[in-house]
DNA sequence: CATGAATGAGTATTCATTCAT
DNA sequence: AATGAATGAATACTCATTCAT
């Protein structure tokens, strides 16, 4: 017990998952390699294929991680019950501070998508493209609170404005209200 | 045949950018190797060293070509002696139809930006972030038109909107005015 | 359940063989490993350890199981009691069933045998080579039956021609009968 | 020209080719990497693909020259312009000859044809299933001189035979004359 | 008996770049 | 201007085997 320290196995995909993580925030998808995660963890390359299949289940798996905390992260803030409208500026009020505080999950969630022959299934999607977000937006518009066009159109506006307010606060000591933006984006999409 | 071999040179330079032009589009910028486009010119691999000094040359030239191409699009549609309202308006239509009929384009703007080690620096950039375009919406601010935040937040409207739309139409088989859109878009961004 | 778990070792080990030769079968020898039986069979890949020495013992085993079928049905058809020259077109006649009936048996052999760095010794062999076919031919020469020449040219004949029409039958879509076969067979290794 | 050894590069094509040979010869074709043939011959991993396009390319041109020695050793052994009987003779002889002199070459031509994935289409072959051999044999069976049997079983018996002999010979010490084999061919196929 | 973890060596292939000719 | 040759580093993935638990 006391000079056998493997217990950690579990520990190591977890440290995989992490280095794969830091190498898609520091130089994107396309510098993920089994080589550099394996470096990283301080065991043999050969052993990423004792915890993923693949590198792409590699990723898949990192992707799957990051999606689940953006979905808490909305859970935890938008009410079910609440009237609609309420609904839709808590949501845009949420992607706002996501957008921030989340940044590092936004990229690499992008990254892992956005990839040449992304792992990740057409279903699987960003917050911006999420199911439940496109039935939301869906809702506005036919109770004619927000503007009758396609609903990706409506979580484009949303997704671009917060990521763009989120880019000029943490990239280039932008420093304002996100106040003016959410008058922006309510603009956009209402009625 | 003899003394017409000068005129080669420029032809092989742009016979590579088209190459590389070909690739980004079909398989993205990561999938551009040296190997790759000198195969379909059909000449050494090492030959395209003598047109570009790096790989990254070649890239930072197939973007300058595009920007170009924009910059004539813009100037052939945007009458720099009308009135502030007017040019706005021309913007953001010449957006709309440039997102549409120059798809490609913007493609491999946007693929070779968003490169991990980018070789386009900071102050080239995507249309939407161009230094005139900027002007045009900080002049819009200034008066009263539009409203009074960072120029880069409507740029990122216009473009992500346009773009979005252009998707849409093109790989998705939608078929809606682009009316709707540039309302939205309006809406965003005037006061 | 409690009390049956020493049947399962047995039964294991037999899974393994059958998993090999599946891929012999299907894959040849070099497709044969560790990882693939195991996870063929539903064990740990370290598990194969527990059955087999090396994965040269698993294939030396899977040898010797389709040698002492071979031996069984040899041992079935000749009547070691009749007289020579029956023995001797017994076997002929045998072979020639054999080589259509055990195609998969065969296959496995002469797979094994020919591996680059065979865990088969020397004196094992095929049954073309089989120290009591040896023998037959020997008494065959001896009785002034058979040719004067080493007994393997008989049995390379023999086993040659027997594959060849199992081959053709199989494979290639021949339906023709055994018994000019057989009678090319004799002429060639009779006096 | 005195310390510029450069010319010999076409002669690297040669020495891969040689060193991919060797391997087979001695280890077998699965034994052959492209690391391996690099190394024996002195250069980089990766410039055995200057050279060559592909593994399989190289073992094809194995493949290729050794088929083409065969040939010629055909070409300058048989007279196509002798009556049938000689020629057929004529064959089986050279077929013995070729079998002792050139064993290396029909190892390499065997495994190549082997291998699980041949890169040799169905049509190259070994010089027993050669389309010229066949069009000899069923020449032979329309004329009355070889019994009416697939032309195949006549090569098998030729082709086994005389790999046997030269095994024998060559491995096993066995110094016979190849007469009695030539007659044991000859009672097999002959009507 | 069973397993998960570990490893080092091995596989084919691609790449950007350099250089002598 | 053009090329063929060369290289070293990198890529994902598989393998047989060992060992502590």
């Amino acid at each position: 017990m006391i000079n056998n320290m493997k217990k950690k196995d579990t520990h190591k995909t977890e440290q995989l998952l992490q280095a794969a993580r830091d190498i898609i925030i520091s130089d994107g998808v396309a510098a993920v390699s089994t080589t550099k995660v394996a470096k990283m963890v301080g065991i043999a390359q050969s052993n990423v294929y004792i915890y993923f299949k693949n590198k792409d289940e590699l990723l898949l798996s990192v992707f799957h991680h990051e999606q689940a905390r953006v979905k808490a992260f909305f859970d935890a803030r938008i009410d079910q019950t609440a009237d609609l409208t309420t609904r839709l500026k808590a949501y845009i009020d949420a992607m706002g501070e996501l957008a921030v505080t989340e940044w590092d999950t936004m990229t690499i969630l992008e990254q892992i998508k956005a990839m040449p022959h992304t792992p990740v299934a057409a279903e699987d999607a960003l917050p911006s493209d999420d199911q439940t977000v496109q039935a939301l937006m869906q809702d506005g518009i036919d109770a004619g609170i927000l503007k009758p066009v396609d609903p990706r159109f409506h979580m484009t506006v949303v997704f671009g404005l917060v990521r763009r307010y989120s880019d000029l606060v943490r990239n280039h000591g932008y420093s304002a209200e996100f106040a003016p933006i959410r008058a922006m984006i309510w603009d956009a999409v209402a009625v």
